[in-house]
DNA sequence: CCATTACCCTGACAAGCGTTAGGCTGAATT
DNA sequence: AATTCAGCCTAACGCTTGTCAGGGTAATGG
């Protein structure tokens, strides 16, 4: 990463025409090979810019052999974030659910919600950013699952502040600082980069403790001083 | 603001056919009508999801007649990255040439670009989503005056650390966490929210200046405390 | 009064879209 | 040996896309 925000790689215009299939999923079954390359597809040039043309032509097949597999191209987005935010929310429960101080749990959910959207960047990236192309039945759906998923990370913000040991004025506000600025990791984040998935967790979750921790509060279990030299800080 | 994410009010499906020009635009010149209902549309749609049938039957005319204002659908989207994004850089540069100390230019470059992400937050949003549907010679432009921005941005991280006052590891991931927070507001908030701009610039900024400030810098011009009780961060 | 210009129109173009109908093939199941 | 069925195909459907050529009309400026 520590470059620029990303999302540009393979270029709109000249997108590499017809099909190689991509040796990394050459054992995995037809639908799942569908669903990663159409994810991919989705990541790079957004739902009305994916065409099942191109996924199938990158599967080595024709567009109407998808329909033996998904009913409409909708219903492959859908399943998709379906899929990741279940699994996002998941995480958030067993973390909201371990009976560990707010502090702990914060720690815990920031590095959850870090790692989930930097190691796997193209399903996370497109469950927040493709809202606007799911169908009404679908999008209420989806809604649901993250507010489920604000509801809980918003307990633990308020159980800390209960505590004291949270300085949070607004909790929406708060909560969707930390949460956008998590969730986009995934759009700026590498695995080529200089930094490790763990290292930017460890970075972020630094971040956010010296943002909300009040002077009197523990320090957590914070790993590490946040800086080189000279000052550790909080 | 306060609630989920947003940018999906007018819901995709059944987007409410033809053209009742929106009166807050009847004065414009024709240029400008354009520009607004572009803008707007990216905003919801996305570039391939936005077409030139829709701008024109908004405004009450052919497709056809855009072309008199506009040579192609592709230059109504990169004049308008081109100009926000010229706009928000040129606002940097005033904070970064000011001379005052990093401490209270983290503060204004933070509260600038929330405030303008929140009040320009169609163009804004629309700026940095867009990126990968820009013709790879725009693309360029663009990233140019994005990778000045970040880099006046960095400099200001560096000279806070330098002096001792900001803790910061990884500059560009520091960098990349501020600027997409305060980068996500065009995302969530909404003017018709409890709380206005002015508000939301504020606790961001105190968010930021307890992530980074270490315990020996001077409290910059902090303006009130950061919870209504009980404590008063940093 | 004539010429220019700004602006919009009709009508069409080639290309691309999601999706469907119907048929072929080869392997698995009975 | 007969049947089923997953998996793919070709061919096409109806529609939408960005864009262009060419023509009209009303206002402007000499």
């Amino acid at each position: 990463m520590a470059g620029g925000v990303g999302t540009l790689l393979p270029a709109a215009p000249g997108r590499g025409k017809r099909g190689m299939v991509p040796p990394s999923l050459a054992s995995a079954s037809r639908l799942d090979q569908i669903r990663k390359v159409g994810c991919h597809l989705l990541f790079h040039f957004g739902y009305s810019g994916m065409t099942m043309r191109e996924i199938a032509s990158t599967l080595d097949i024709k567009a109407a052999s998808l329909y033996h597999h998904f009913p409409s191209k909708q219903v492959i987005l859908f399943e998709l974030m379906q899929g990741t935010i279940a699994e996002l929310l998941r995480g958030l429960q067993e973390i909201s659910e371990s009976g560990q101080e707010p502090e702990q749990q914060l720690d815990a959910a920031v590095r959850w919600h870090v790692l989930f959207h930097t190691q796997k960047k193209e399903e996370a990236f497109i469950s927040h950013s493709e809202l606007r192309s799911l169908e009404e039945k679908n999008l209420r759906v989806i809604l649901k699952l993250r507010r489920e998923y604000e509801r809980l990370f918003d307990s633990i913000l308020k159980r800390g502040r209960r505590k004291g040991v949270f300085q949070v004025k607004n909790t929406s506000v708060v909560r969707n600082c930390i949460l956008t600025m998590c969730t986009a990791t995934a759009g700026w984040f590498s695995p080529e980069g200089p930094l490790p998935a763990e290292a930017v967790a460890d970075e972020i979750g630094a971040f956010v403790r010296s943002a909300l921790l009040t002077d009197t509060a523990t320090p957590a279990a914070k790993p590490e001083p946040v800086v080189a030299a000279d000052y550790s800080g909080s």
